[in-house]
DNA sequence: CGGTATTTGATATGGTGGATAACAATTATC
DNA sequence: GATAATTGTTATCCACCATATCAAATACCG
């Protein structure tokens, strides 16, 4: 029914330490009025997006891969067979601008082209050996550094629960 | 078990007749298996704002602003007498980008720059007439379209749960 | 079979956001 | 009063996203 509200949620709901703000526009430092901005779901949508995505790369700088290059091995890894097109449409990317990003990935010698037999005008996309090492080294950063700080944020259930509200929104919206 | 029915939970039961099903026979087309893709909250929570950010220029396409534009029509009518640097910052552009911005809001006389007396270098930023009547024209359309259709799809008390984490992300992660 | 339509990967191109450097005018600082 | 800092602005640059188009290969269909 209703949501428990945990710490995790509510934790920063601490209001900012007020401050007398004088009738004319003089002071400065005082924070803006968020107004009807806070209760604009996308607005925090895309704000959180990006704190996630930066802390994402943060995490795996190590091995220099974007989130959406993660997205690509993952793929390749569970979907072994697909061509560009497959891959590129399950992930939302068109086809054009799938070109150059695994242009970038093959160059790197973490995944391949290979000329389909059946139909030779796709090719199919396989990891390559360094492109597993990688990915399984990713997973592993993604998880202990990434996941793991979210989890703190949120905790487990309310994590979980995000989780879910975005994968419907992302699916049925 | 101890989780309580932390809506997102039952998010996806939330009314929703079905639509569109590609219920084809598709004896060619298998899904493609996401794998750890779905349990990347990076994923979801870009997929989903990609949805969302649709959906607002869709319910909004009447007075043509974009979620930016909108949120800079927000902020000026909570926060008068505010400077451009101070406008931009609190919504995490970057002033030389706001520039541009700003043309096209005072182009189309939603808003206007006026020369600070006190600081002859600042441009304060006001809302015209017309930027006020579009202001209150696009908060009715977003509340009656396009948060309702999102309290629609979570319901009322998994949206607010929803917003409450994402708030959190984007303030403390 | 042969002609047409479709698909696949690819290129070119344009638009939009986001980021940095630099600059003139103005103000703050010492 | 000389120097530093701030404000709005311009000029670039880069990452993404979207469309049109193309050659090669395949599917379709009379």
């Amino acid at each position: 029914m209703t949501v428990s509200k945990t710490a995790a949620v509510d934790a920063g709901k601490a209001a900012r330490p007020g401050r007398k703000e004088p009738v004319e526009a003089a002071a400065e430092g005082t924070a803006l009025q968020m107004g009807e901005l806070s209760e604009l779901l996308g607005y925090s949508l895309k704000r959180a997006q990006l704190k996630v995505f930066d802390d994402f790369l943060r995490c795996v700088a190590p091995l220099q891969l974007t989130p959406a290059q993660f997205s690509v091995l993952l793929l390749l890894d569970k979907n072994p067979g697909r061509n560009q097109t497959e891959i590129a449409n399950t992930l939302g990317i068109l086809r054009p601008n799938f070109v150059a990003m695994l242009d970038g990935l093959e160059s790197r010698d973490l995944c391949a082209r290979i000329r389909s037999t059946n139909d030779r005008r796709s090719h199919i996309l396989v990891l390559t050996d360094k492109g597993r090492a990688v990915l399984t080294r990713a997973k592993k950063l993604v998880a202990s550094k990434h996941e793991a700080r979210l989890n703190e944020l949120l905790g487990p259930a309310n994590r979980a629960a995000l989780l879910d509200m975005l994968a419907t929104i992302a699916r049925e919206f």
